[in-house]
DNA sequence: GCAAACTAGTTGAAGCTTCAACTTTTATCG
DNA sequence: CGATAAAAGTTGAAGCTTCAACTAGTTTGC
């Protein structure tokens, strides 16, 4: 096998950066939202992907999909989000292997509350840390890298 | 509670973008380092912060600190590596109650063989996606999320 | 119209992480 | 000095994720 093409010294600070800083963030979203609304931060992205589809309703596939979680994980977590009372499980008529996950009133709710607070760490700890034309580049960059992954090209 | 400061169209594009694309790349690091080299991402961190400390050891909290977790995590985390041969645990001298990770040649030999392929991975997926001055963008704004959290500031 | 292949979703076990409790040793300070 | 507090690590249980196996329904193709 040939030498593989290592990092630069620039490459590798930037990545490396990327790393700790995203280990580190997502931590603290995760505790925060644990200690002041009991929700994880999978459990909370669908709860989100389920308030912004047509009638707060999604596949179970789709939304996998949409959460970038596998199905085996969303099964899960939906069960623990059904136990809590913030998602229900409907039948899907034209599928019958189907089954559409519905996010519930108190589910909605328990969403708004966490949102508030949520959006105050989000920001706290990164939107207002990162210059406006940074944040700008990550998004360009991470649009990149997801259609990379998910485009195929 | 006042009302709060919700993010923008252009702000909320960016952090999704970010959230949806480190969650599939970390995915995609753990599945690629675990398939060809049967090692966590998170083990693979802590035989790279060991491989660069001064003669490959470190005291297990600051070996905690420098991969970014818990205590306990990396004491469990460690008990793997060691029983797989890639890590020795050491007495302090000069602290009976302290620990020192010791990287074994076996497992800077198994980290040189898992970073040739992480690199490989990291450059298709991350590194070169991604124009050049994107990335010193995700170096700089991620910097400055990790001085904002350990900083204190 | 039926068998083979495929898709949707769930399940339980195994693995990893988190959390709280605990032991041992060191630091603080009156 | 001696007590109290604090730090280093470990441990086991509980929680979440991954993986492989499974059920059930749908599609394909002959």
């Amino acid at each position: 096998m040939s030498e593989p093409r290592w990092l630069d010294a620039t490459q590798q600070r930037d990545w490396r950066a990327y790393v700790d800083g995203s280990v580190r963030l997502t931590e603290i979203m995760d505790r925060d939202l644990k200690a002041k609304h009991g929700l994880s931060v999978s459990e909370y992205e669908i709860l989100v992907r389920l308030s912004e589809a047509p009638e707060r309703r999604l596949r179970m596939a789709e939304l996998a999909a949409n959460a970038s979680q596998s199905r085996s994980r969303l099964s899960h977590t939906c069960s623990r989000l059904e136990s809590k009372g913030l998602v229900r499980r409907d039948s899907c008529p034209s599928d019958k292997r189907g089954v559409i996950a519905v996010l519930t009133a108190e589910g909605f709710a328990a969403l708004e509350r966490a949102a508030r607070d949520h959006v105050e760490t989000v920001r706290n700890h990164f939107i207002d840390v990162i210059e406006p034309d940074d944040l700008e580049a990550i998004g360009r960059a991470f649009t990149a890298v997801l259609k990379k992954m998910t485009g195929g090209a």
